[in-house]
DNA sequence: CTACTATATCTTCCTGGGAAGATATACTGT
DNA sequence: ACAGTATATCTTCCCAGGAAGATATAGTAG
C-alpha cells in the first residue's frame, strides 16, 4: 500500500491519495479476514452467507425463528438472496419453513435442532478464529481501533450500529 | 453491532464475542465505503473491477502497459477474472491488447489515449470521494486508524503491505 | 363488498468472479 | 535437437447474489 502510494504521487502529484492509506489498508483487511474465516464456515459444510442466516436466526433465541425478510434486514442482502439461502439451509436439513399463521404471505424459517447444534459447533470455532485473526493487535490495540471504528461507522450510517 | 454483541451474551454466554466488535465493524465500514465508492466509478461507466484494471495500468506510467498476470497480482484476483475485465475495457475501447514481443505466450495491455483520459477524470472524483468519506475522522483519528491497520494488515499479510 | 394499493416472498434473468482445464509458448537437461 | 516440464493466458462451467417482475395475501377507502 505505500508503494501504492509513492506511485501515485509521482504519476498523479496533483492529487491527495492520502485517504488510500485508510481506506486500501482497510479493505485488504476485509478481503483477508473473509478469506480466513470462509475457511472455517467451511469446516461445517457452510458459506459465509448460510453461516450469517444461520447466525440470525439463533441469536433470535429460542424458538429460533424469524421472518425472511427479517433475516434479509439482519443480513444485509436482499430477499431474494435469502430465499436461495434458506433453499440451500433447507435442503440440508438445517432450517425448517412453514407459512405464518398471523399472514398468509410470511413465511417463518427456523432453525431445526440438528441446525442449532451445527451452528453452535461452528460459532464456537469462528469465535476463536476471529480471537486468532486479532491476535495481531495488543489490548489497548484492539479498543482504540474499535473505538475508531465505532466512531466512523456511526457516520456512516446514520441510523444503525 | 453493539445490540448483536448483547443478543451473544444472552445467547452463548460461554463464548467471548469480543472480537466482532472490531472484525463486526470493520466489515461493515468496508461493506458501507465499496457501496460510496461504486457510486463514483457509475458516473464514468465503470466498474469497480474495471477501475481498478485501468488503476494498475496508470500507475505503471508511461507507455501504462502491464501483462495480464502482473495485473492480477495488483488487483488480487485471478487471471481468468482479469482477462474478462480486459475483454470488456477494450469494448469500450479504454485498453488494447497485444502480443508480448519477448514472449509468445504473453500478451500486454496498454491504456489508450481515451482510457487514460478517462481514468484521469475517474481517479480525481475517486480520491475526492475517499476524503469525503473519511471526512468523519479528524486528522489525529485518522492517522490513529491508519497506523493501527498498518500493523494489523503487516501480520496479516506477512509478504506485502 | 369491491376496487385499489401495499406488502412478503419467490422467480427469472443477468452479471462478475472463481476453479479447473485447454492451448500455446518457453525453458531445461541430456 | 528433443522430450519433458513450467508458465501465461484464455476458455468453460459453475455459483452467489442483485434487480426487477410475478404471485399471493392483507389492508383500506368508498
Amino acid at each position: 500500500m505505500a508503494r501504492i502510494q509513492a506511485e501515485w504521487r509521482i504519476e498523479r502529484p496533483d492529487v491527495d491519495t492520502g485517504p488510500q492509506g485508510v481506506i486500501g489498508r482497510l479493505h485488504r483487511i476485509a478481503n483477508h479476514l473473509t478469506g480466513e474465516l470462509t475457511l472455517v464456515y467451511a469446516k461445517y459444510g457452510l458459506t459465509e452467507g448460510e453461516f450469517d442466516v444461520l447466525a440470525a436466526l439463533r441469536r433470535a433465541g429460542t424458538p429460533y425463528e424469524r421472518a425472511p425478510g427479517e433475516i434479509a434486514l439482519h443480513t444485509m442482502v436482499t430477499t431474494g438472496a435469502v430465499t436461495k439461502r434458506v433453499d440451500r439451509l433447507e435442503q440440508a436439513g438445517l432450517v425448517q419453513r412453514r407459512r405464518s399463521d398471523e399472514d398468509g404471505r410470511g413465511r417463518v424459517v427456523r432453525l431445526t435442532p440438528a441446525g442449532r447444534r451445527l451452528f453452535d459447533r461452528a460459532f464456537t470455532a469462528h469465535m476463536a478464529n476471529e480471537r486468532r485473526l486479532l491476535e495481531a493487535l495488543d489490548q489497548q490495540e484492539a479498543e482504540q481501533l474499535e473505538k475508531l471504528l465505532t466512531t466512523w461507522l456511526a457516520a456512516l450510517e446514520p441510523t444503525t450500529d
